[in-house]
DNA sequence: TTGGAATGTCAACAAAGCTGACGTATTATG
DNA sequence: CATAATACGTCAGCTTTGTTGACATTCCAA
């Protein structure tokens, strides 16, 4: 690990020690728990996972979406999308419907229902997160948000900056 | 979800919209992926999973910590973790001694060959920590420790803080 | 000495990931 | 038009990691 000249030489390069780090990592794994409790425990009651919400929070952002981009989305194999989906549709959350311009494709909605239930989660998820960048304040938020981004692989920021200046 | 008057009144509250709010989760989501991702591909030609990490990473953090102890910190079952620590002891990665005060308890420690795997993942995962850091600079890591410190459980912040600071 | 705490183990099960193989439309390409 | 490639679904089987419940052992403490 080279370290050439930061654009903030002069300032203090204490925050990258390997302790500071350390406490990253596990204030990560820490906060990820909490980060995933609330929407969890409305899912058990439902019998669902959290893979299942994560299937409804990608097809709620990008309606009409194809299984095979929710795939590279999540980044998990078909059979394993395809088994919660079924369920999804199965039980009236999700509709797939075939594709105009390529009937191989089938498109993804959430059914009146479906949308009730993320925005069970969601709201659920939005409330500790609402609560924690308030304690945080808006700097704090700033600087949380850029150091995710640059945590993410290449490819997984690609999914992410696609997303995000779609309004709601 | 209805906002009252807030303490920073008169500040932007721009940052507690839904849409910020959605963009933080999606980042969070994304993010731990790739935080994961290092670790991962170093546990896999081992044929160990991140259980099998997260009991290195606490063992190492906490040395001669009791099966009990190790329980609370990961939040799993007596069960499921002893199925990890089985073959980690099996392996040769850790060592569980008896109780001297209590003997009904196991202090755990990681041998030598342990302490080795220790190092392997947590170098790979500071490495990208420390690529973000780097990236977002000291601001944005002192914003992202503050959302992340409020985003866990009451319970589980106390795990944190009780690690935070004991030196490496 | 008796009750409870800490630990371990057996069995059974579920969620969610994986690989590999195969079938069937549909589209693209030679 | 024939063939190849793509998108999707599904079957089978396996792995990791979590869960309950039941039960035995050991040992501390009241």
């Amino acid at each position: 690990m080279s370290d050439g000249l930061q654009p903030q030489t002069g300032q203090s390069l204490l925050f990258l020690t390997d302790e500071q780090l350390r406490k990253g990592i596990e204030a990560m794994f820490f906060a990820y728990r909490g980060f995933t409790a609330d929407p969890d425990r409305i899912l058990t009651d439902k019998s669902y996972g959290r893979a299942h919400h994560r299937a409804i929070h990608f097809i709620h952002r990008s309606p009409s979406t194809t299984v095979n981009n929710l795939l590279s989305i999540l980044g998990v194999t078909k059979q394993s999308l395809n088994r919660v989906l079924r369920t999804l549709i199965e039980d009236g959350l999700v509709a797939s419907t075939v594709g105009q311009r390529d009937k191989r494709e089938r498109h993804l909605h959430l059914t009146p229902a479906g949308a009730a239930l993320e925005r069970e989660l969601s709201d659920a998820q939005r409330d500790r997160m609402r609560a924690a960048y308030r304690a945080a304040g808006p700097a704090a938020v700033a600087g949380f948000r850029q150091v995710l981004e640059a945590m993410m692989d290449e490819e997984t920021r690609h999914h992410y900056e696609a997303m995000k200046d779609r309004p709601e």
